[in-house]
DNA sequence: GTGTGTGAATGGCTTCACAGCT
DNA sequence: AGCTGTGAAGCCATTCACACAC
């Protein structure tokens, strides 16, 4: 699912280049998904391509475009204006895709009423009154985990339904709520987990154990 | 897998807390997962609960510090020191758990040896060097897909097998290289897809259509 | 009774393999 | 010949359900 945004990136550059023309390998090469995956894809927004031929670049982008809902034009909201959430405010690759960034808000009176980009920092007092006056569809959560659920529930209260949120913190919300979670420490972490196995020497040795009892075994009980 | 990183944030949470005991109910709720989500993966670690009881909150989260490679000190690396770059060094989120932002790189002489946060800003043209003077075992990527793959060669041919990146294209690396993503775009991409699923007027409808069929149809060939 | 540990069943995603169209 | 579209098989993760220990 995921993987159809990229599809559409890789596509659009493709565009750009000229290119009218793809196959599923070389999509797949470009977007680090397989073949088959790709095709399997494709197949489930309708049968676009064409055998022994490839799929028609231009025509591909504008159906995944319509599947994945860019026609809606996005409204976001940041709430915090701190570090991170100034980055995101920043950042040119939302509006570039479609997401407008129509307000930020934190509760730091220093920050308040500063601009940042191309906007000014609102009172997270005000968030509803914010909200509604820009019409926001969609919020990021970009503020610490003590304040994150209570921003979100009020958030949630004031209609908006899709929320994207760093907060590391297992945010609880209605089941008609999207809400999606990046935590950069857990991503840290599962690479030190990986990096860590790999330069496991136990791991060629020759025994019948199963990584189960090995990572038991590793470090006996305390 | 991701998992085992949240119980242990919510276990440290409770450790400061004082408490003692924690059931899988209980940790699943705090977490986001499921009851039997949790005693499965525990029980991967090894049987550390005591059953009728639950589980030895300080016990447990040892074992799983040791288990996710805690024990192993990281040395981070980012590079690009643009909005994302800098909010990433200035974030404390990563000191906290083990991870030391040791080095800040960019190419843009204008930021080359400025301070951010408590690190000078280096000239990743020196990227080897600087490296290998500190150490570094893992690096983030924050800087623009045009760069990116020329940027995440050299930090593999530096010995780096660790490599958390932000820039939105898919990157090529040797397979004994760990590669994870965060794409925000992305994201924000999925919760368009779904928002747009749920507002779907289509859905309440009761005729037999597979949902593959419904999002075919709905747009028409062009 | 309470709550873990774990086989069994389920469901979803990925890969394979190949028929069928151009 | 080349490449899509798609059943079939395989794989992994989650959920269910319950025996068992406290």
């Amino acid at each position: 699912m995921a993987r159809l945004t990229l599809y559409l990136r890789a596509l659009n550059t493709l565009l750009t280049e000229g290119t009218e023309r793809i196959s599923s390998e070389t999509l797949a090469e470009a977007t680090g998904a397989s073949s088959s995956n790709v095709r399997k894809d494709l197949s489930y927004l309708g049968s676009y391509g064409t055998r022994g031929v490839g799929y028609d670049v231009q025509y591909l982008s504008r159906h995944i475009s319509a599947a994945l809902g860019l026609t809606h034009e996005w409204r976001v909201a940041i709430v915090g204006a701190g570090n991170l959430g100034r980055a995101l405010a920043r950042y040119a690759g939302f509006e570039s895709r479609g997401f407008d960034v129509v307000a930020l808000l934190d509760a730091d009176q220093m920050l308040i009423g500063s601009e940042i980009g191309w906007l000014r920092v609102s009172d997270v007092q005000q968030l509803e009154a914010v909200l509604t006056r820009t019409k926001t569809n969609m919020v990021v959560l970009a503020l610490p985990a003590a304040a994150a659920q209570e921003v979100c529930d009020r958030v949630v209260a004031a209609g908006v339904h899709s929320i994207l949120s760093f907060a590391p913190v297992a945010l609880q919300v209605p089941a008609n709520v999207n809400l999606r979670k990046v935590d950069m420490a857990t991503e840290l972490q599962i690479l030190a987990y990986h990096a860590q196995r790999m330069a496991e020497p136990g791991l060629d040795r020759e025994d019948g154990l199963a990584p189960v009892s090995e990572l038991a075994e590793r470090r006996p009980g305390a």
